[in-house]
Order: structure tokens, then sequence, then C-alpha cells
DNA sequence: TTGTTTTACTAAAGCTGTAAAGTAAAATTA
DNA sequence: TAATTTTACTTTACAGCTTTAGTAAAACAA
């Protein structure tokens, strides 16, 4: 069925190895024979099995890459990131999507590891990321991992920063009693942009009142429920700054199902800057992540350790921080 | 380093085949030594190869994706619905973005194929389907692509029943004078939505006009464009009907800067039925693909394509037509 | 006790490929 | 022409695992 060398071999009356090294342009064949076997290979249909070439490298030029959930956009193009750049540098990738199930997650670390990958980039749910780091011993890259575990290389943009310009912006357009919907408790990302926020908040001597702070899960439905239960608790908040653009989709769908105008009546603003934000029925003000870029830097970064890895040269964890950028949109604009 | 069944072998003083015999549970070792493998086996760390492995049984459990882009979210949700089938059969998934580019699709094909994938799932962007299936012998199963090539099996949404679906609601709702905004000319699916829209205005005795209907791209600025283009060069148009609900984002986004109201002013359909269609803002009538299902059954008709062929079961294509549902909105409600 | 069967292993081959070492013939040099 | 080097191969080993065949010892039957 499929060619191997040693058919070919059989074929050229060559012995296996010839033909090997004449696939492969290494020197031990004369210029006729390695023409030949090209020649036939190609006749024959012959493909490489990279995975046995593989065993012998002990690389499979793959990574292996762990992602909450690809329908909210900001991973999908993070994903779409990683995936580029891999293909650029001739690795494919394993997606898994852990659908934020901590037990999926360790699965899949196990599932993916035992297929060799030569890296990891992972989104972790929870940290299980460190009992990863204790078995595996493969490069591993994390998107805003850093607070949980130093061990290993992260991507994430300045969430500190991201909190902070969101609420500076808030307060120039003269927001003063702001609430926020977080995302889960524990994630680092909801705690950095709480703090930056709160930061801002200080810094202009206004008070934020721990009560106008909410936990949801990082979809439609939470963004919805929260800002409910939010202004029905709370009837003096003027603004809401969402933890992801999805959460603030959902608070949009509670304003306008209940005649509440963004912007005028209350100010929204996001995080992410996902494609729909943009939409003139949308006009969504949020946190810019530079969401493919972030993909590519991951892939990058491991690239870069495995191949120190390989070379067996020391391995500094580094953390990597991008800029967030403020697009200012319709759904802030009280002035 | 890395622990293999050598290792153990030696540190227990057996051979290594009784190593591998005593951790697959296979008959010819005593319990007793069974036992004492996989203790020290769970002790050392062991994690199999099963590249090696997949060497010996030439199975790697590993599917081949590709698809023309993951950021619209039809195609994100086909993808998970892949993903998670393949994961739950015990099967990874290599994910490959063609971005709709031919010549990266095949490219992905070749790469993927020799990583010794069981079987591929393939959403092509021309049909080079048929490169593939010659020289890969490997199971595939498209997402519409019979038309195109009906040696392997494909799944799709009934796009005929859509598209007349789509029609007869434009019409029951009184609207007469629609045009389309397809896709590609080349696609299929478009194609077969046109041919069910038009078949309905056919039968309800009315006629639409070849120059009303255009084509472009799958993404938010075609449907822009080719509105702002439809709009200026027929000034009856009274609906129009999107192939896919992206474009449909357009479309609106047109109107909206314009000042003309979806529904009232001017008719609006598209097809697919992304999660964003339902916001408030939005509300976008919508012919709903089942497309987490698609995914789904793609994998499994896929996995019974693997396992007929290794049991060397004669192969017969399946077409399997999913239904279409209408789902209505706001932006259809002329009455 | 001898012969047979079963048990519990070991040895070896094979999956597909790479790489290092070995060899015979051709080409070069003295 | 003999000695040396180069060329073009072949042989062998190995990556990590499964599988088949082979073997020695234990268990059983006659």
């Amino acid at each position: 069925m499929k060619v191997t060398i040693k058919d070919i071999a059989q074929k050229l009356n060559l012995n296996f190895s010839s033909v090997s090294r004449a696939l492969n342009n290494k020197p031990g064949v004369s210029e006729e024979t390695r023409k030949l076997v090209m020649k036939t290979a190609a006749k024959m249909g012959y493909r490489p099995n990279v995975i046995a070439r593989g065993l012998v490298s002990r690389t499979t030029r793959t990574l292996g890459v762990i992602i909450p959930d690809i329908i909210n956009p900001l991973f999908g193009a993070i994903t779409t990131g990683i995936i580029e750049t891999a293909n650029q540098n001739d690795y494919d990738v394993f997606l898994c999507i852990s659908n934020w199930d901590r037990n999926k997650e360790i699965d899949y670390i196990n599932a993916v590891q035992q297929k060799q990958v030569d890296g990891f980039i992972v989104k972790s749910v929870s940290d299980s990321n460190t009992i990863l780091l204790d078995t595996a011993h493969v490069p591993v890259v994390g998107y805003e991992s850093w607070a949980a575990n130093n061990q290993f290389s992260s991507v994430s943009t300045d969430n500190i920063k991201g909190g902070y310009i969101a609420a500076k912006h808030l307060i120039d357009c003269g927001y003063r009693r702001s609430a926020i919907i977080n995302g889960p408790e524990n994630s680092s990302a909801s705690i950095n942009r709480r703090k930056g926020f709160i930061q801002a908040f200080i810094e202009h001597n206004l008070k934020i009142d721990d009560s106008k702070f909410c936990f949801g899960e990082y979809d439609i439905e939470s963004g919805y429920i929260l800002a409910e239960q939010l202004l029905r608790e709370h009837k003096d908040i003027d603004s809401i700054f969402t933890n992801n653009d999805v959460m603030a989709l959902g608070v949009l769908k509670y304003l306008e199902e209940n005649g509440i105008s963004p912007g005028k009546d209350i100010g929204v603003i996001g995080f992410d800057n996902i494609g729909i934000a943009s939409m003139p029925q949308i006009q969504l003000t949020t946190v810019k992540q530079p969401k493919h870029s972030i993909g590519r830097i991951m892939v990058n970064l491991l690239l870069d350790e495995i191949k120190n890895n390989a070379e067996n040269i020391q391995h500094y964890p580094q953390r990597i921080l991008l800029e967030p950028e403020l697009i200012i949109r319709k759904t802030t604009c009280k002035k």
C-alpha cells in the first residue's frame, strides 16, 4: 500500500540506506543514483513517514495547544495566530479545547505529551500547569500564566495597565460610580484588570465600592445575568467595566432589552476588542489586546525554547507583557 | 531523561517485552510480575511513546482537519464539534487553517499526511480534494464537498432547502424584489442556496432578476460593499438574502450607517445562525445550520470509515444532508 | 519416573527511518 | 605498478514499541 524507502530500494536493487541518503541530500551517493532515486520515489508516490523519522531525531515538529474555547473570538484570533506562525515554521498543531474544564486540561496534557510534542502552548484554566511542568520535561509557554507559575515563559497583555486605562477613560468621561463584572474569581487576568482599574480610581481620589464587584464566567449569559443583578442592587451605578467583550455583549443585551441606552444612561467598557465590537449597532468601547500577535509571539518564544533545549542551553523563563490599547466607541460618552 | 520500557525492564531485571506485555494487559506474564511492573512504571513516571507504538500498529489515532478560517463562528462551532467528538473517541486533531488559500490547503494535506494521520476532515476551498484522494490513500470526509467529488463522504446542510425556506419566508413576509449576496461564484454552498431561493420564487410565480445576484467573499467587508453596490444600482430592492451571517452583518452595518432600517425598509436574511445574530441590537433572521452536529457527524462518519478501512470492508461514500431551520427575528417583518 | 502440557519468561524480528561503521571498487598519487 | 585515497555503496545498530517464535522450568498426567 504505502511506499517506503525499502520499496524504492528493492525496485532499484539498492540498499535502503542509500535511498535514504539520496532522498535527504546527504553525501555518499552518486549524482546519477540520487536522481534515479528521486525520480523513482516521485513516480511511486513516496511520502516520508515523518513519524518514523521522528523516532530517530526525537522530535516531531508538532506543538500541543490547549485553549479553553475557540468560539470566543479572543481565543479564535490567538489560536489563528498560533497555527499560522507554527505552520510558517513547519510545525503542526494539536489543538485541544478544554472547555474551561480542569480535568479535561490535564487529560489533554497527558494525551498529547504521549504523542511526543516538541512543546506546549497552554491557556490554563486552573493552574494544573505545575503538574504539567513536573511530569512533562517539555518546553511550555503559557498565556497569562506568570502569576501562577513562573517556571515557564508567559505572554499576556499588560492587564493591570489595561484595567487602568479603562478606568481612566471612564473617569475622563465623567463617570464616577463604576461596577466591575469580573471573570472567575481566581482568574489572574481578572484580578489584574481589577487591580489596575481600582488603582486609577484611587489615584483620582475616587472610591470604588467592593459590593460592585461581581464574578461570573466569560460568556454572554454571565454578562447578562450580572448586569441585571448589579443594576437591581445598586441604583447608582453609572458605568460598568466588564472583563471581556463577550460579557459586555451580555450587558448590552440586558440594557437594550430594558430600554437603557449604553453611553448615555450608563457607560460600558469591555476588554479584547473582538470583531463585533465595532459593529455600528454595538459600538462597544473596549481595551484592545493584540490577539493575533499574542499567538505569534507565544509560538516564537516556544520555538526558541525548543531550540535552546536541544542545544542544552540554560532556560530562563521570560514574561512578555504586551501593550493594551483603548478603543473609544459609543458605549462611553457621557459628556 | 524519558523513561522507556527498557528502563523499566532493566530496573526489574526483566526482558523489555515482558514489560510491554505486562503494561498492555496481554497474557504471558504472572499476575505478580504484572503488578510489579505497573507499580514501577507509575513510580518511574513512565509514559508510553504512542508514536513508536503507532509505527507498529500503523495507526496514530490522529485526524487532520483542514478548515478555511476559525474566526467565522460557523467554522468555529463546526471545529469545536469535530475536536470534541474526536477527543471523546481518543483521537487528537491536527488543525490547519487554509485561510481560503488553495495552495496552502494542498501543502497542509501533504504535511499532515506525512504525519500519518488516520483520516482527514476537509472543508476544501477549491476542489483540490481530488488530488488529495489520488495521492493519499486515507479516509476523507468533506464538508459540502459532494457536488465536487463523490469519491468520499460529505456532510452538509441541505442548502437547496435552506435557500428555499429563506425565499419562502421573504415571500410570506410580503417581499417581492429580492437580491442575493452570494459567496464566491464556484462555492457549491452558494450555488445550491441560490438555486433553492430561485426555485421558491418561481413556484410563487415571482420573477427574480439575475442582475440582482452578486458575488463576494464570506466576510463582513464583502457584505458591506455589495450592499452598497446593490442598493445603488437597484433602487427597487426590498430584501436581501446573504449567503452567510457574517456577510449579513456587513449588510446590516451598511444599512445602519445609512439610516435604513432592516426589517422595515428592507428585509435581510442570512444563513448559519451564528451567536451574534440573536443579539437584540442585531436580531438577524437567518437559516440555522446545526453547526456542532455537523462536526460531530463528520467525525463519526470518518471513524467508521477508518474502521472499515482497517477491516478491508468496501467503502461506499455517503452523502449526509442535514435539515436547515428558519429562525425568524427582526430583520424581516414587513407586514 | 517419564512424558506432556502449561506457565513465564527471553530472544528476535519488524514497523520506518537515520546514522555510524565497514567494504569493495575506482580514482589518484608516488 | 603498488600504495593510498576517494567514491559509492552495504551492513549494522538504534529510536521505542508490539508481536511472534522459542525455551527453560514448573505443573500435571500417565
